[in-house]
RNA sequence: GGGGGCGUGGUGUAGCGGCUAACAUGCGGCCCUGUCAAGGCCGAGACCGCGGGUUCGAAUCCCGUCGCUCCCGCCA
């Protein structure tokens, strides 16, 4: 028998469906039995009269909440019924799998547990439908971000994760056996984007994995993650990446604003805004003028560069000013920037180069690359690294690239920031962090 | 790596120098009922993270340790 979603019953009145689901809930009284079945398009009730069948009735009984169950029976229209108005009149049930009591984590409690416990039980907090909506969120951006580029004659490559040298610092890499030498897990498909750009692919996107050996133990800091990145050949300055990007952001959020802006108002309280463009954008020297206004003070050793608490006073700026989630800090100073991002012609202590603030986090960064081999390899050099272990990056430089730009953006992040979740473990499928590595 | 906070039945919390450790939820049993966040009664379940110290007395105070968490650093 073919199976019906619970979410479509009502159009089934007085057929007999099948149906599938977890045992959310049993109430067993003493002539009936009512069963809460989920699925993952919604709850029902069935009903069954235990003098029916007395065996089947005392098997119901044992019954563990969340066990998997097929169930036959009639849709009922049934208004009395506060589940839906109607109610699946039990014929048969086969039970596929029961499930223990008591249950580690119940995922219908009132109360939730702590994060972390949460994620010793991951499978069972997921059953929550909350969860399951962020990935489904999730899943919908990241098909809006892929109608956009392909819109734009993007074309997709997916990267190599283990490599031969440590490329950028290298301060952060997890180093891993490779037979009988050393391999590094990528923390940025940086160069191979570049090397895109080089083959004349001119437009590229990658959707991937991401790893970072830092030991940071904050709410928006994961070891893995997804990045996406994209980089583009041809641009004149980096504001040819910011207005690419928030167009792309805008369409992507009034993509998932159009499938789930209901079910993000009744379940995460927000009302999802398509962000107009442009942002703002402000460049790094106006921003300190700005945090000074602000009465915001700096760490001494900042140099230029700004906290994240800079970072938040700032997007509370930009909020007043300009009633807008989002902003670009702009045309940061060279010494905190890597060797690759190009610099002004006339300012040649500034890169041109952008964060991207959301909700005051920092969720992408993004610059115009250096493709002039000569200067390249000096800004390399003048931040200490060996051309020996990037010859083969620098290469790419050496026949031909045009001028070209992108950024890297946090899945997870622009997730967290979209469904205003307190944690970046809510926005991710399974948690790596430096003390957790299971499930 | 640095700093703050928190560790009490399965879970979430209360208690913060005299506790035979309380409440909610879940779990088990019984009762009642076309139930529906069901209701009622009974019951099991915690040596209060671990180790040491102060005290007549410690879940409560102190020190150490471990775990978690948040912030900073770093970043997406």
């Amino acid at each position: 028998m073919q199976r019906t979603f619970i979410g479509d019953l009502r159009s089934h009145i007085g057929e007999k469906v099948q149906i599938h689901g977890f045992l959310q809930t049993l109430r067993d009284q003493k002539k009936m039995q009512f069963l809460i079945v989920r699925d993952q398009t919604g709850l029902v009730q069935v009903a069954f009269w235990k003098a029916n069948d007395a065996a089947l009735a005392e098997q119901i009984s044992t019954l563990g909440a969340e066990s998997v169950v097929t169930i036959t029976g009639a849709v009922v229209d049934n208004p009395v019924v506060k589940l839906g108005g109607l109610e699946v009149q039990l014929e048969s049930l086969q039970v596929e799998s029961t499930a223990g009591s008591p249950l580690p984590l119940d995922p219908f409690a009132e109360t939730i547990p702590s994060i972390d416990y949460r994620l010793d039980w991951r499978y069972l907090d997921m059953r929550r439908p909350q969860v399951a909506a962020i990935f489904q969120v999730q899943t919908t951006a990241e098909q809006a971000f892929r109608e956009y580029w392909l819109q734009h004659n993007f074309i997709e490559v997916h990267s190599p994760k283990l490599m031969g040298s440590p490329s950028e610092s290298g301060a952060e890499l997890f180093e891993v056996q490779y037979f009988e030498t050393k391999a590094y897990l990528a923390q940025s498909p940086q160069f191979y984007k570049q090397m895109a750009m080089a083959a004349g692919f001119e437009r590229i996107f990658e959707i991937g994995p991401v790893f970072r050996a830092d030991p940071s133990f904050t709410s928006r800091h994961m070891t893995e993650f997804t990045g996406i990145d994209m980089e583009i050949s041809y641009i004149e300055s980096h504001e040819d990446v910011m207005v690419f990007l928030e167009n792309m952001l805008a369409h992507v959020y009034s993509r998932v604003k159009e499938v789930h802006g209901e079910k993000i108002k009744e379940m995460f309280g927000v009302d999802l805004v398509v962000p107009t463009t442009p942002f703002p954008r402000i460049p790094m020297t106006r921003a300190l003028e700005i945090l000074k206004e602000e009465g915001y003070q700096l760490p001494a050793e900042k140099k230029g560069d700004i906290d994240p608490g800079g970072e938040r006073t700032l997007y509370n700026w930009v909020k007043k000013t300009y009633n807008h989630d989002f902003f670009y800090l702009t045309d940061w100073p060279i010494a905190v920037r890597p060797f690759y991002h190009m610099r002004y012609a006339d300012r040649p202590e500034v890169t041109k180069s952008f964060d991207l603030i959301a909700n005051g986090t920092e969720i992408v960064t993004g610059a115009q690359r250096e493709h002039r081999y000569d200067i390249l390899a000096k800004q390399a050099v003048e931040k200490g690294l060996s051309l020996e272990t990037i010859q083969f990056y620098l290469d790419f430089f050496r026949y031909g690239c045009p001028p070209h730009g992108g950024f890297g953006m946090g899945l997870s992040r622009l997730l967290m920031m979209m469904l205003n979740l307190p944690n970046i473990r809510e926005a991710v499928f399974l948690f790596r962090g430096p003390n957790r590595l299971n499930p």
